[in-house]
DNA sequence: TCGTTTTTGATTATTTTTGAACAAATTAAA
DNA sequence: TTTAATTTGTTCAAAAATAATCAAAAACGA
């Protein structure tokens, strides 16, 4: 076992594990621990990996670039939740949207093995399934350094140049009378782009933005084909919209 | 048994398996294993395989596919000194292209306070100037994780849309006979969908790749204006540029 | 056929990689 | 704070792989 390989071999495994150790990785690559102690070093002067006593770990956490603006950590019981149920639906061969929302984010981590096509305008979603089994395609156009997203008129013509079986998106406001909201146009653009080219749509929301209308009135609730939210959900609210034929998930 | 015949075994068994040894080889193909040694160097220099210490290993899995940081790291010193160069020359207000080299890249930190507007296909390049002065645009298509960048068909359409002042470009190869030259059609079609679309193309290229031929030629030199490189270029091999007509920053 | 060029193989010297031993440094525990 | 246990850096030697040189064999063209 050469050099290259291990070096393949050890990288994979801190990227699986988190954190290595030097007897491990002896132990498996049927070497010496000061064999694996020079890749190491090697492999962490080249900022591939960072450094331990004993072994070494994923400089992820360091160098990637961008963590979600911890909007994550918000409600994450919930919003896990509601990516399970999500992820559930997805198949093997399909073509899906997922945008910008931070709760479509959380979705990434349920669909890393899955062999499908994703299309996003989301830098972090890009990161996050770069590399794992799903193929993804980038929307192309102006970077919101706010949103951490491409939008725009030429994100949307190029978002209309695709067809997907399934839309995973987000909403800033829900609700039966008024219909999907969000806090700005450019958001809404996108969300309307990707809804209009998918067989069917999800909207991913917390209970929290049931009912409630933002800034920006965009679409009416016939938009959607399916709502997937926690368990927090009111039954009477989601009666209200199974009773405009929407599916409801929760 | 002769050269094109081993050659094409060779290949097939490296995209097989991800990686060969001399001694497996030489078994195989009924051959002494210098013959092999012979064949694999000359395969490695056209970038067809990856020389390592026994052996070969298949392109893709020995360029480390995760953050391309640490390729940032050889070199680092000429490499600096490239971009600061290339920086240099970018005026507030310009639009410039830039392209998925590790070069390229490091060009980031140099001009993160500048006015200007990018256009990239690297996803990199994308997380380091999204938090900067700098107005960013993405190319849309297809992610190709091992390059981590958007390559193909769609990209470059989007990137004829743009029109830019400068191109900063990479190659993998360059001579004053057969021009530029890369490893990958992939890598090609971009640099010269850019090219086609700037005013001004700058390549930024350490002195190793100078006079070196790589798989696939793709352009002749004529295409670029500017060769930035490091001190270490030959003077000799810079004139042949230079009676080129091409200007030349070291 | 002969002479030339190309390819292959063998030998040796050099380089690279690996492993072992031991002192120095770091961490954890008392 | 001091002691013990790990881990690491350093040096050296052995093993493996490579480069370089030269000779033999095969292929080629006249």
């Amino acid at each position: 076992m050469n050099f290259p390989n291990r070096k393949r071999l050890i990288l994979q495994m801190v990227e699986e594990k988190g954190s290595v150790e030097v007897k491990e990785l002896a132990d498996l690559l049927q070497t010496s621990e000061i064999t694996i102690r020079r890749d190491l070093t090697a492999m962490a002067s080249d900022g591939l990996i960072y450094r331990t006593h004993g072994g070494a770990m994923k400089v992820g956490l360091a160098t990637n670039p961008v963590q979600f603006v911890n909007k994550t950590a918000v409600n994450s019981e919930n919003k896990d939740h509601i990516c399970r149920l999500a992820a559930q639906e997805i198949k093997d061969g399909e073509v899906v949207f997922m945008d910008c929302g931070s709760t479509v984010f959380r979705l990434c981590q349920f669909i890393r093995n899955k062999r499908i096509q994703v299309i996003t305008n989301s830098i972090p979603v890009v990161n996050e399934l770069m590399q794992s089994e799903v193929t993804v395609n980038l929307v192309g156009g102006e970077v919101d350094p706010a949103r951490q997203a491409v939008h725009g008129l030429i994100a949307n013509e190029h978002v209309a140049r695709y067809h997907a079986h399934k839309a995973f998106l987000g909403v800033d406001g829900i609700s039966a009378q008024h219909g999907l909201s969000a806090h700005s146009e450019t958001e809404a653009g996108m969300t309307l782009a990707m809804a209009s080219q998918a067989d069917d749509v999800y909207l991913l929301c917390d209970s929290t933005k049931l009912e409630k209308d933002k800034y920006v009135q965009f679409a009416p609730l016939s938009l959607v084909q399916v709502i997937v939210t926690d368990p927090q959900a009111s039954a009477d609210v989601l009666k209200l919209y199974q009773q405009q034929g929407i599916r409801v998930l929760n």
